[in-house]
DNA sequence: CAATCAACCTGGGTGC
DNA sequence: TGCACCCAGGTTGATT
């Protein structure tokens, strides 16, 4: 579900309920979700550390506290993560709780229980738990460092963005949106990108990711904010859900394809 | 190294 | 109304 721009919607409002909070307790009906300490180790971990930020890196949101650790959170397809009061009743789905200082908690929600909650004595996510590629709203993202994470890859460039080792944060909407701005067939291989489509493809996914940050995310279903919000990027998609329809270019239908065992859809005109 | 598939889960949509 | 089946914003691990 989320991708980078749902998470840092996510972070941007949290981040004021949360910095400052000291943790009283968890609560943990799904131990299965948590992934780093065993579930049985993060209360004595977290009771009494008191909050100091709120970060993104990709799709994971890090709660940072007081002494360099780091609670970490990834929402995969269904997560929702909201802060409210102790004694508003959650959702249904609600099966992990921080319990804050003020009667307040922050709730992961997970209609389909795939999300994990970490936690590390560092900054950084450790290399153990997941390796990222650059984040492509920073400014080491260039088209001269896309072309570095490329070489020697013979990878069609729509799974190439769906790796999070290449690239942080970017999902199954973004690659399709990305590579439709760009011009660019999903199935072109990496290697194979002049420079100038290398330039276009790295200007494509910073215009999407902006673009839906700046609309709140995209909700198709589940994704919220942390106000438990839906955003409006899915208004202003220009391919992805809209098979059959016209592009927004050319007109002409919006094909959808199974690539690499995710739905694709691009204009095959534009994207040829 | 790359590709494919199954697995992890729940529920909405579709077609019979 | 029921039911079988496909699909979904993600990631990982086994297998070829």
């Amino acid at each position: 579900m989320p991708e980078l721009p749902e998470v840092e919607t996510i972070r941007i409002s949290l981040e004021p309920k949360l910095t400052g909070r000291t943790i009283t307790g968890v609560s943990i009906e799904l131990p299965k979700m948590i992934q780093n300490p065993a579930p049985e180790e993060l209360e004595s971990l977290l009771r009494g550390r008191t909050i100091t930020g709120v970060d993104r890196r990709g799709k994971y949101l890090l709660i940072r506290l007081e002494g360099e650790s780091t609670l970490a959170i990834h929402l995969r397809m269904t997560g929702q993560l909201t802060v409210e009061d102790a004694d508003f009743p959650p959702g249904k789905a609600t099966y992990f709780k921080v319990h804050l200082d003020n009667d307040t908690e922050l709730r992961f929600n997970d209609q389909r229980k795939f999300g994990k909650v970490f936690y590390f004595d560092s900054k950084e996510i450790p290399a153990s738990l997941s390796r990222l590629g650059p984040e492509p709203l920073s400014d080491e993202f260039t088209p001269e460092r896309l072309k570095q994470i490329f070489a020697r890859h013979q990878l069609a460039v729509k799974k190439a963005l769906l790796n999070q080792e290449m690239i942080a944060g970017i999902g199954n909407i973004y690659a399709d949106e990305a590579l439709f701005l760009a011009g660019l067939h999903p199935a072109r291989l990496v290697n194979s990108l002049t420079d100038a489509e290398l330039e276009a493809l790295c200007h494509a996914i910073r215009q999407v990711l902006t673009e839906s940050i700046r609309h709140r995310g995209t909700t198709k279903r589940d994704y919220r904010d942390g106000e438990g919000q839906p955003g409006s990027h899915q208004d202003y998609l220009r391919v992805y859900g809209r098979k059959g329809e016209p592009c927004t270019v050319c007109g002409a239908p919006i094909a959808k394809m199974m690539f690499g065992g995710r739905g694709t859809h691009f204009c095959p005109i534009c994207q040829g």
